[in-house]
DNA sequence: CGCAACTGCAGTACTGCAGTTGCGGTGCTGTACT
């Protein structure tokens, strides 16, 4: 692992006592044989044990889990552990029951029967669990709910927290659910972990979950050992030719990430022919399959698995050596995500995107499409004589997901309250309510289409993309990096001496600074160039704005009070 | 949004073209059936 220790960044401000440290550092060593312990976990126990809420950015294999199993041996009461997979709760629960000294774990999904369930809660009734992971879908169930509020729930995790941005508005709804069902069973203190997250991101999760004053641990998102490569393609024959030349001459084992679930199969098809161990994977797998796939993996059986978006998380593999994708990702967020499953042995690694414009349809056509303002009044009007979720869904003739999903919307836009399994709208008008949904939904779609817009500058920047890349993380400030394939042609060192000038020159609005402009509303800047400023406005995304235009027609005010006054 | 596969038609050969249609990712859950 390359990372530094010193990378971790830190927003609280309670000091740790020594004793208090002391005593962390030793039930490390007792309970779990951890010797030393990363200060970046040390410090999230610390908070956490003190009452306070946690946001933490740390990348796979740092340890995130370390933060919740020490505060379970040093803290009281149940720790609720939501995590979005319940292949990956096995081998939580495992990890756990591998530690001798560690209190008793259990989960509660699908997999196990209804003795092990009642088991499970059981345990939870008489305070003998120590650790129990679930899927957030299990709170849709007000008895589940009832059960934790019962108990003595001493922390409260949101694991991959990213989730909730990525999955909750429109796939997992019940992941912009957690926040209230913190509430609802005590509001113990909130520990969300996730291994990537740009500021929006982040802003997004402490707001869902209701943890507006967490303590923020963010690891250094740099990889320097990755190196990172565009190649463009006009033609779709040309571009799987060079993919597929990419991926023989590189040095396994590696990732290729394909767009479709055909796509993978056809990939790895052409790869095997060409005398590469490779297999496809994708959500459409039976379980046991994609179970023993993985597996594979691991234990080095595949040179290269071919896959969708669904392989990866839970992947802890040190000697990746490639991440190559035949077509551009929706985000950023999602793409350096991926990425950074190379090179966690801290060894060279390439991580290589094939860019054709026409992909970008696939995205589009992926991402969200807000609702129809018929389908909102009808959901508007239906909420109002129908609260319980479930009649809604009967009553609109959708699944409770499309349900769950409408009535969020209806929720983010003020017009409604969700109260468990419930909603209740408080707006009474449902044309009125519809129309503030639909407005919700809008902010939503153009939110999406700004970061793919995002993703596709940084597959077309001539600039460092790893400046690039650390700028949108908000982890900016280094050179070129020297790594990369337009640090390699030069244009990146070209660009940077420009942005030298324009650094020296004053700078109206800088990186972090928070904005509003007069139309898009409230807004954070998130990159500054020498002609143009990069803005993160909350129902627009990603805006991008010429200096020269904002001083001519008065755009732009700062809003923060540090130099508001300026 | 973009692509592949299909359909229909011309028209007289087994093809060529234009227009239409369907498809595309990520996972939990309870319930009904084998």
């Amino acid at each position: 692992m390359s990372i530094t220790e010193t990378a971790i960044e830190d927003t609280g401000d309670e000091g740790v006592s020594e004793a208090r440290a002391a005593e962390i550092a030793a039930a490390a060593k007792d309970v779990f044989g951890w010797d030393p312990l990363r200060p970046g976990i040390g410090r999230a126990v610390a908070s956490v044990l003190h009452g306070r809420d946690v946001l933490g950015v740390m990348p796979t294999g740092y340890g995130k889990s370390a933060v919740y199993q020490l505060a379970g041996a040093l803290k009281p009461g149940l720790v609720v552990v939501v995590s979005p997979l319940i292949a990956l709760q096995a081998d939580q629960v495992a990890s756990l029951r591998d530690r001798p000294g560690a209190r008793p774990a259990a989960l509660v999904n699908s997999t196990i029967g209804e003795r092990a369930i009642e088991e499970a809660w059981a345990g939870v009734a008489d305070g003998s669990l120590g650790y129990l992971f679930v899927a957030p879908e299990r709170f849709a169930d007000d008895a589940v709910v009832e059960r934790l509020a019962a108990a003595d729930v001493g922390l409260f995790v949101v694991d991959e927290a990213h989730c909730v941005s990525s999955w909750g508005h429109d796939f997992r709804p019940d992941y912009l659910r957690l926040g209230e069902v913190a509430e609802r069973i005590g509001r113990p203190p909130v520990l969300a972990l996730t291994a990537t997250g740009s500021r929006p991101v982040r802003e997004e999760i402490l707001q869902r979950l209701g943890m507006p004053h967490a303590r923020v641990l963010t690891h250094g998102f740099d990889r320097p050992n990755i190196h990172l490569g565009v190649r463009r393609h006009e033609d779709e024959d040309a571009k799987v030719a060079a993919v597929l030349d990419d991926v023989v001459e590189l040095a396994k084992p590696g990732l290729l990430y394909v767009a479709t679930r055909k796509g993978t199969e056809v990939f790895a098809e052409r790869l095997q022919e060409r005398g590469v161990q490779a297999e496809a994977y994708h959500g459409g797998l039976p379980a046991k399959r994609r179970r023993e796939l993985s597996a594979a993996f691991h234990e080095g059986g595949i040179d290269v698995v071919v896959a969708t978006s669904a392989f990866g998380m839970g992947i802890d593999k040190g000697d990746v050596r490639f991440v190559v994708h035949a077509a551009i990702p929706e985000s950023l967020d999602a793409y350096y995500q991926e990425v950074g499953r190379a090179g966690r042995d801290g060894e060279p690694s390439a991580a290589k995107l094939h860019y054709r414009e026409a992909d970008l349809g696939l995205r589009k056509f992926f991402g969200a499409t807000a609702p129809k303002r018929k389908e909102l009044e009808r959901t508007a009007a239906a909420a109002a004589e129908h609260a319980d979720l479930k009649e809604l869904a009967d009553e609109l003739d959708v699944s409770t997901r499309r349900a769950t999903s409408l009535a969020n919307l209806l929720a983010d836009a003020g017009v409604a309250e969700l109260d468990g399994g419930r909603v209740v709208v408080t707006e009474e008008d449902s044309a009125a309510a519809a129309a503030a949904a639909l407005e919700a939904a809008e902010s939503r779609q153009r939110i999406d289409e700004s970061r793919l817009a995002m993703m596709r500058e940084y597959a077309e920047t001539r600039a460092c993309r790893r400046q690039f890349v650390l700028g949108y993380f908000g982890d900016g400030g280094a050179g070129p990096c020297g790594n990369c394939d337009t640090c390699e042609s030069g244009s990146a060192y070209r660009i940077a001496d420009e942005q030298d000038v324009a650094a020296d020159a004053d700078v109206p609005f800088p990186v972090d600074s928070a904005v509003r402009h007069a139309q898009w509303g409230d807004g954070r800047v998130m990159k500054v160039e020498e002609d143009r400023i990069t803005v993160f406005f909350e129902s627009e995304g990603y805006r991008t704005l010429s200096l020269a235009a904002i001083e001519e027609h008065d755009l732009l005010a700062r809003t923060d009070s540090s130099d508001a006054a300026a």
